[in-house]
DNA sequence: TTTATGCTGTGAAAATAATCACAATGTGAA
DNA sequence: TTCACATTGTGATTATTTTCACAGCATAAA
């Protein structure tokens, strides 16, 4: 069974959509149908589903409410899980306000600044903490996940600590490439380069 | 010559990588020193270099000044572009106070929303405008990009008046999956889906 | 029952992407 | 000059990802 990178992101997406099908009382489901809704082939959803164990019936496709359960099975943690996140600037505040209740196992449980403003506050019902305390924290909480909203001049220094407090998945949003472990799953969210990116291909797919 | 995503994107990180380089004062870097600091390898990059038309000199490795030239005239559009914002929440400003400046060529210059009290004021010495606005104003100053950062409800609706006013390329932060012709380019950038990625190989990993 | 229909699941093929591996080359030391 | 060396540029190879295409199947209609 292969779980790369690109076929896990689709298995997410094909979940994000099945629960929305499934709020508006949907039951089945066919693989071209939620093929259009993603926008890959219908032979794509097919193997994806295939590989993750699930099958569906030639004459009724898919069942919103089991496919939804086996991709937890194939993705969910066992628990939930903890999430740290560093650096309460704009975008951190933005995120914290939006995140939390949008995923049914993940949660941002604890965050961080080195401002002394803004720690020991409560915000969006989370308790922000010193940087020089995330070690403790996270290892106390067996948080495993962090995302990293501080200014690129940060950003490495706050991934060292956050490797050595044993975090194993980092979501960066600094414009920089962090230096960390093999072990170690970083996603870069710089937004400059996505912007490029989107721009170059507005411009040139049109050429 | 290659122009997929995944090629381009690797080559705008590589001149994110060279123009910090620049201002540090290196004059010049081989393959496998690009290469480390953006972990991939040094092949990849020779490969992806000798794609964009650029040529080192094996004792000296590539020029990082000739380099960042090639590249942007490999990718860069002739002109500044102008790119527009929907959605002026706390999102949308952490955006704006954020992204212009970042990039040579690329410059939000309309941000939009539908609440009145965000409208005809200056953000980060951008006026903003009313939604109803949007088709007139972005034809006027031939935008061709778009962020999305309205609430998931209204992305759809916000992304057919940016196709019907020509927009080519849309950076979406809703959570869902818009229904655009295939001429437009999307990249979608849902938090949920990208924190339950981290999180799957924060575990998956290490099991 | 039987048959027609329109899916699924999946080997096989095709397309795409990454790596290997090495001749060619420019440089500096002797 | 000559030579040793480290790196480039790239054809060939390998790996990965996607698509094709169709047998097999569940259902509904006759
Ligand atoms: N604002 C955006 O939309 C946006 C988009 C993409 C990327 N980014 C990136 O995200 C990062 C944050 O952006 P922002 O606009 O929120 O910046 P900001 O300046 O508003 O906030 C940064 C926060 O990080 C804190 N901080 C700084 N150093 C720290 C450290 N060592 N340990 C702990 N906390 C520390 C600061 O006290 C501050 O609260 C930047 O790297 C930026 O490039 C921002
Ligand atoms: N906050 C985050 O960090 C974050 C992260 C990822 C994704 N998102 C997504 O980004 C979007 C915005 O998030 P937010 O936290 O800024 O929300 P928000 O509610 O703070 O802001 C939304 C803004 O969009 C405006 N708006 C709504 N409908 C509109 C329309 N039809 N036309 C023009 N403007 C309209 C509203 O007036 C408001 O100003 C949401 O879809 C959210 O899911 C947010």
């Amino acid at each position: 069974m292969n779980r790369s990178e690109i076929k896990i992101e689709r298995i997410i997406t094909y979940r994000r959509i099945l629960l929305k099908l499934y709020n508006d009382g949907e039951k089945n489901i066919f693989s071209y149908q939620l093929a259009n809704k993603c926008q890959v082939s219908s032979a794509q959803v097919r193997r994806d589903l295939m590989d993750i164990g699930y099958s569906g019936s030639p004459a009724n496709g898919y069942e919103v409410q089991c496919l939804i359960k086996s991709i937890a099975e194939f993705i969910d943690p066992d628990k939930k899980q903890g999430i740290a996140l560093v650096g309460l600037g704009n975008l951190g505040r933005a995120i914290i306000d939006y995140f939390n209740g949008q995923s049914l196992k993940l949660e941002i449980v604890a965050l961080f600044d080195k401002n002394p403003n803004k720690i020991n506050r409560v915000i969006a019902g989370c308790h922000s903490y010193h940087i020089n305390d995330l070690k403790e924290i996270i290892i106390k909480n067996n948080i495993k996940t962090a995302v990293i909203s501080v200014p690129s001049t940060d950003a490495q220094q706050v991934a060292d600590v956050l490797v050595d407090g044993g975090i194993k998945g980092i979501l960066n949003y600094a414009p920089i490439i962090l230096n960390v472990p093999d072990s170690i799953y970083v996603q870069n969210r710089d937004m400059i380069t996505t912007l490029e990116k989107v721009s170059y291909f507005a411009n040139y797919n049109n050429k």
